[in-house]
DNA sequence: CATGAATATTTCATGTTGTCAAGCAACCGG
DNA sequence: CCGGTTGCTTGACAACATGAAATATTCATG
């Protein structure tokens, strides 16, 4: 692998690792786990099927369960009935666990810190390299 | 927050999702686990104290202790006395453990998948605006 | 329409990762 | 030498993750 590659791979694995800690630490400040946080981001914009949610999370969906039971015994979220289909629970932030995302959202320190040192053509070069490189429009 | 930063907070929590997926992946096609793989991966550098490896992966030196425990039962890694001082012990990865790290860099389907869909001048670009965001040099 | 395959969720057993508190050994400064 | 600090391990415990088995429901096909 040429030198470029390889350092630009490291930088991303950098990121990365930031990108993480800042996550875990937002959701550490309102006593949630970073799954708990990603679920419940998830579920704020719209509910969706527990098999949705381990789709989304990569993950079996027998660990959802007790994912979102940790969720729904702080009234965060809740289980639904699906009118359609009785097999399906439907999982969907309360009201509480709409604001807890709103605010995490808005902790998330990475949007602020390492963003805050780019100016507003670095940051379209960005958006246009990373596009181009997860393979989007 | 305005659009153009929301947009790529968004696109690197992709990037970051993807990264994982595909680090953990690859760690898995070794019969390891994402923690285990980067332990590994650190010790093949260099031997280092339990403690620094504690630090590199930002966890208690407990949680450290079980890894190597489970890294060493496999012959991947060892425990050498501190000749300098008899309280540390020096992990260091056994050549079997080298092996296992280099193929384990050489899988990382990252490198080759998103990346190569970037030109060099690209990558140049796309390397001096990651390092500005980290405050490097 | 009845029956069997497929799907959605949960439960259980198990393993890994993570924390924290307590313990032991070894270092170090007075 | 002695008291405080440092490095590592142990134990208890919670969260996360997987896989297999159980249950309830849907769906397709004969």
């Amino acid at each position: 692998m040429d030198p470029l590659t390889a350092e630009v791979v490291e930088l991303i694995g950098t990121v990365v690792a930031r990108y993480h800690e800042e996550y875990e630490a937002a959701a550490a400040e309102h006593q949630l786990t970073g799954a708990q946080a990603r679920v419940l981001a998830l579920l704020s914009r719209e509910p969706m099927p527990m098999r949705r949610v381990a789709e989304q999370l990569k993950c079996e969906p027998s660990n959802v369960t007790g994912i979102v039971d940790r969720l729904e015994s702080r009234g965060l979220v809740e289980r639904r009935p699906d009118p359609a289909d009785r097999r399906v629970k439907l999982a969907a932030a309360t009201e509480r666990g709409r604001e807890t995302a709103t605010r995490l959202r808005g902790a998330l320190a990475f949007a602020r810190e390492p963003l805050a040192a780019l100016s507003a053509p670095e940051r379209t070069a960005l958006r246009d390299i990373l596009r181009r490189m997860l393979g989007l429009p």
